[in-house]
DNA sequence: GCATTAACCACCG
DNA sequence: CGGTGGTTAATGC
């Protein structure tokens, strides 16, 4: 089994294609590795795939004109991007950038398309997956309306490794503070300070480069 | 008051 | 050595 068709088999909408379908689909797909701040697309650029994280951690950017930027959203291992943009746009509205080295998965929107017309199962997932995402907005509202750093930081931490999204059973994450910070809106000193409260709180546990997520809960409820 | 930037230094890989 | 973590001081809203 080629690399392609290991990571689509494990999609769950995948085994109720035909095997014509099924090899169509694996054979319209490329996988392409990219170093640490790689660019996958960028602002502007035409559609033309929608795009999985087989291993490494992705950030979802825009940037202004007045050189201002941010961070929108973090797709680790496992996630997948852009389908909101591949049903809805002809030009990408934000800059995906690989944190770390990176292989993702390209499926071809033609493929997306073929498949979001005729196979209910992919509706299914896609309808799930943005379902999830949309949690995750009101979730990030919230928490930029209501909620103190402390949270704000852990419920950042938290939808990364959500396992409703990502396949992720030691619940850890390779991140620096510094893009921890740049997650979840805040400095690198304040998110220093944040993740000491969610380390004494038990929630967290704390390594060199690297969060691994003791109380998933405790995360999401954190005040 | 609280968060941010800048800066410093010790430590890890 | 560069990147990361822990901390402090000055600045800004």
């Amino acid at each position: 089994m080629n690399p392609i068709e290991a990571i689509l088999s494990r999609q769950p909408w995948f085994a109720s294609l035909s095997d014509e379908e099924r090899q169509n689909v694996s054979r319209s797909c490329m996988t392409r590795r990219f170093d640490a701040d790689g660019i996958i697309v960028r602002d502007g650029d035409p559609v033309e795939h929608w795009f999985g994280v087989i291993d490494g951690l992705v950030k979802l950017c825009v940037f202004e004109e007045s050189g201002q930027s941010t961070t929108l959203i973090g797709v680790p291992s496992g996630g997948w991007f852009g389908e909101g943009t591949v049903l809805n746009n002809k030009f990408w509205r934000y800059t995906a950038i690989c944190m770390h080295e990176t292989q993702v998965a390209l499926m071809p929107k033609a493929t997306f398309d073929r498949l979001h017309a005729e196979n209910l199962a992919f509706n299914q997932f896609l309808l799930s997956h943005v379902n999830i995402r949309l949690s995750q907005l009101i979730d990030s509202l919230l928490g930029d309306r209501l909620l103190s750093p402390e949270a704000r930081l852990a419920h950042c931490i938290a939808w990364l490794v959500q396992p409703q999204l990502y396949l992720n059973p030691e619940m850890t994450v390779s991140l620096s503070q510094n893009e921890l910070g740049l997650l979840s809106g805040l400095s690198r000193q304040r998110a220093n300070q944040a993740m000491r409260a969610l380390t004494d709180a038990g929630l967290v546990h704390a390594q060199y480069g690297q969060v691994k997520v003791l109380n998933l809960d405790g995360l999401l409820n954190y005040k």
